[in-house]
DNA sequence: TGTACATCAGTGAACGCGCGTTCACTGATGTAC
DNA sequence: TGTACATCAGTGAACGCGCGTTCACTGATGTAC
């Protein structure tokens, strides 16, 4: 690639790294300028729209990389849980752990999810639908090889994945203590749903 | 009181009805500005400050109004239990209709619950504990009467409510079809949840 | 009941500020021959 | 390899805008006597 390319790239990355550095429990995406951005990121305001043609397009872009994160994520759990055995448990830690080392990433998913711009909800809840759909399929696929079948995977993926994110927001701005009696506490809600969700399957065999 | 005591009370009214009826799915109470509120609201923006010293000021008044719905809405759900019995679907029936009344106050408490003004999410989360610590006692009480002790009654109503309101954010900008549906859904998952709470409970006694 | 004074909700002009966006530009990098 | 021209990321000045907040004010309502 062309030197002229590269640098170009480059600041791409400052302006879409120095918008990561400011969110916060206090800044939401929606509090970010323009010209707050380009500062961060070292150019002129005007130079911004060499690169994005608004501050929306950028946001749209680390939601792209969010999406990036979570699959990673559920690879990672995936590879764990085979070497481990405790889906749950496994599941639960990895998910801290990624959180913690992409903040801000996850904290800008988590937060516009339910956000004011329909571009951002939609792009996030598509992201959001895929994790759900391969945890839906994970689901069934132990539940057979355990013989212990499920009642509506993709309803207990879903009920799953929305306890997970909405712990995983408090989780953020936690303290490392905090953290982990959230961890214990999440294992315990989704064990009670997948058992809930057994006991569903028994009542309802023909 | 005097007249000119009522007056001001209409006032303040106005402002607050104003804020709340330009809250929607696109936009935040954020988003508002004084100037706005005080225009929809027929007064110069000079005037706000006989009633609130900021915006936020204001906000924070919306969230008591909301908490008070949120009594009133766990009275009322009490009431039809006790008439019809089926708890689950009573509360989720009851939860959905009053979000249907309250629609704006409702956006409100969800948004800002996980938004970005520290004092937003501090009072709501108060409103919120203290909902579910009564969900909890409930639990356990109809758990008792009937025999079928659960597992943590805390922790089983804490997964509950964030299932409850997180499919409420949802609801609030479905259609009447679609909330059918996810009214379906909420049911399920929290009878899952109060299953997997009982199992605990059964392979836990000693 | 009438009068003189106090209170105070609501006002309009004015301020300085950061914002997004436009424009014509500069000068280093890239390309054609 | 050298030269002439094209591309284009980054620039700085300038714009109009809505904002929050201040200030001294007005005039209706309330109160004391």
């Amino acid at each position: 690639m062309s030197s002229r390319a590269e640098q170009k790239l480059k600041t791409r990355r400052a302006l879409m790294d120095a918008a990561l550095s400011q969110l916060s429990a206090d800044r939401g995406f929606g509090s970010l300028s323009l010209r707050e951005v380009a500062r961060e990121a070292g150019i002129a305001p005007t130079s911004f729209y060499r690169h994005f043609s608004e501050l929306d397009e950028l946001g749209l872009a680390l939601v792209d990389e969010g999406g990036v994160a979570l699959r990673q994520l559920m690879r990672q759990a995936r590879k764990r849980i085979a070497r481990n055995g405790s889906a749950i448990s496994t599941s639960v830690d990895t998910f801290m752990e990624y959180l913690g080392n992409n903040a801000n990433l996850f904290r800008l998913m988590l937060r516009e999810r339910t956000g004011v711009s329909k571009p951002f909800r939609t792009a996030i809840q598509a992201e959001i639908d895929h994790f759900v759909t391969e945890l839906a399929d994970d689901l069934r696929r132990i539940a057979e090889e355990e013989k212990r079948p499920i009642h509506d995977g993709r309803l207990v993926a879903e009920a799953m994945v929305t306890l997970v994110f909405n712990q995983g927001a408090e989780a953020l701005d936690a303290t490392a203590r905090e953290r982990e009696i959230l961890k214990a506490k999440l294992k315990t809600e989704l064990r009670m749903i997948l058992l809930g969700s057994q006991t569903l399957a028994r009542s309802q065999r023909s």
